[in-house]
DNA sequence: CGCATTATGGCAAACGATTGCCAAACGTAA
DNA sequence: TTACGTTTGGCAATCGTTTGCCATAATGCG
């Protein structure tokens, strides 16, 4: 009984290795291994024999220097968006994920929380070879000292924003014009008086969606005094705050809104919750609409209405965009994937 | 006026360049920058400056080449646990980015989605030496044919399961103790009859969260007959589907059951929505309990009680004893994190 | 059979950072 | 001034893979 290489020995096997068991030098092992054509089938085998004998792995660092590409992708999240009921980010890692694995690429996070030198963290991975291109979820490509993520040479992508105007490919959804749809719906369903819920000021969603509501209130011509705004809250991992101050806002006002529309599910599953503790009737008092599409607003009574946003889709779209940079192709700076309006009982 | 060059060309400046630039060798930038003790105090400065000035970082995959080791840890996900209502999974990288990225580490993802060739590719991630270790929040550590992740020579840790009989060191709640003064507390409060809500049968959690409920059951004197277990219903992913499963099951239970604990808050949420629409009082007729802890149970009305697990601190324990282990130091085969009960009003 | 052509495998030089070892330079003391 | 010790910087090997180039073997054709 010949004594095989364990192949749980304490060193990981090599290329070297594997050239002596099969016989052959280091360079025919690698081509047999990676360039199929560039070698003689029969050694191939045999190679490929030796290699599984030896559970051979190819050093990926190794790899990586030789190359010059790592195989591997950094997602640039932000910690704020990552709490509450809706799934974005999950959802769009999984769109993400399921692409770049299928390609051979490895996800690097970064960013969970927002550490003091993170930022710095972050241009240092760019920097150091150690990917090969990022995707941002977050409002702006993270800089310091004047470098940027977005201008070291690497390929990058946005979702959620559009930060185009930077120049950097953006995968977004069309919050404008939603709004502006699901705004015009309440109108024409007799709605006259609006609250838009509102989140952090100046944030990019907030831009748009406002907008889009301002749109339908002017198209149809009712008056600016139809629509309020609430006072920013903070960040929106506090998206529960936001409902509950915009509740008691609303419950002060005078004529009180009909509609409620909110900048996140969050916000509008704590408003519901606060007008029916009020003993408010939804909808048909105030009807509360809310923004992502959390599954587990279906759970509420009434159920809520809300925009859902194609997650998964738009992480899948970005990491296409991405692969076709890393090709060396153009993509167009702006991509739309549609959200939808999921009717379900509070609006 | 000095031609510099510029921090922002195509290929990234290297160490040799910074040697050029501050006149030295490359090993003594190299010293300079890793290890300021072994070079003057002048020198280092200069290096420095020369490698700020060039926008010098470290190329990862040459140390990691030279090093043997990448700085980098994976984390093993289970796509299936994803989704739902509870944050659980978000919070636990939270928790285990938050203490690794300040050690320098970077973190790698695996297995958002459970893919065919997926276990190949993270048994392969790890032998490839891309990860100095890993951390596993799936059930099993992954493996095929044979190689398992576990038995690579990589320092494993798991959390959520305890897989310590296999040899890796586990961070897990105290399911099973936490569940049954879960259900004492409601046995002191007049309950006789319950129902365990159930998730895919033989989970791991499954067995632990019952065997909790069935010995307050026993300790109390009560008969077996006094719990009902819903009949498994599919993946967790299918939270919801869980819950309305289990409502069906009690409304057709005589006697029926006035105490529901539930394998998740997902299915809690749902079994709650459908009892109240069937006009059931809860908790006066049907005490409802769930399990995770998610923010989102708060605003239900009633708002769900529920059994808090610490996802975060499981994290950063997970991280922390990963840390040991990368040091060489003896770590514990089982940690264990205490949940907490939430009463916050449908129990 | 001889020559030209192609298929195949091997040698060795990269890739960029780290580090053992040695040499130069410096300071100090005799 | 010489001898010695100490500090500091440089040379060069090393990590494991890929790949241009060359040598050899195999094949085809006249």
């Amino acid at each position: 009984m010949k004594k095989p290489t364990p192949p749980v020995s304490g060193a990981a096997p090599n290329m070297k290795q594997v050239a002596e068991a099969a016989g052959v030098a280091v360079s025919t092992v690698s081509r047999a291994l990676t360039n199929p054509g560039r070698v003689n089938e029969k050694t191939r085998t045999r190679v490929a024999e030796a290699a599984r004998k030896l559970g051979y792995t190819p050093n990926a660092a190794a790899r990586s220097l030789r190359m010059g590409k790592s195989k591997t992708i950094m997602i640039v999240l932000p910690g704020a968006l990552y709490y509450g009921a809706s799934q974005i980010i999950p959802l769009a890692l999984a769109g993400i994920d399921g692409l770049l694995a299928r390609n051979g690429f490895k996800i690097l996070i970064a960013n969970l929380d927002r550490e003091e030198a993170t930022e710095q963290h972050i241009i240092n991975l760019a920097g150091s070879g150690t990917v090969d291109g990022a995707i941002v979820l977050s409002s702006a490509p993270p800089s310091v000292g004047g470098r940027s993520l977005k201008d070291l040479g690497l390929p990058v992508v946005a979702m959620l924003h559009d930060i185009s105007d930077q120049g950097v490919p953006s995968v977004i959804t069309n919050e404008h014009q939603i709004m502006c749809a699901a705004t015009e719906l309440l109108i024409a369903e007799g709605h006259r008086q609006f609250l838009y819920v509102a989140g952090p000021d100046g944030v990019y969603h907030e831009v748009h969606r406002y907008a889009g509501i301002r749109e339908a209130i002017a198209r149809h011509g009712l008056p600016e005094s139809a629509l309020t705004r609430t006072e920013g809250v903070g960040a929106y991992q506090e998206g529960f705050n936001i409902g509950f101050a915009a509740a008691e806002q609303l419950l002060a006002m005078a004529p009180r809104p009909t509609a409620a529309l909110c900048c996140s599910d969050d916000a509008a599953l704590a408003l519901l919750k606060r007008l029916l503790d009020e003993g408010i009737e939804v909808p048909s008092e105030v009807a509360v609409m809310g923004f992502d599409g959390a599954a587990v607003g279906a759970l509420f009574r009434p159920a809520l209405s809300t925009i859902e946003q194609p997650a998964t889709e738009m992480g899948t779209r970005a990491a296409a965009l991405l692969l076709e940079m890393l090709a060396g192709e153009e993509v167009p700076p702006v991509t739309v994937v549609d959200s939808t309006i999921l009717r379900r009982g509070s609006a």
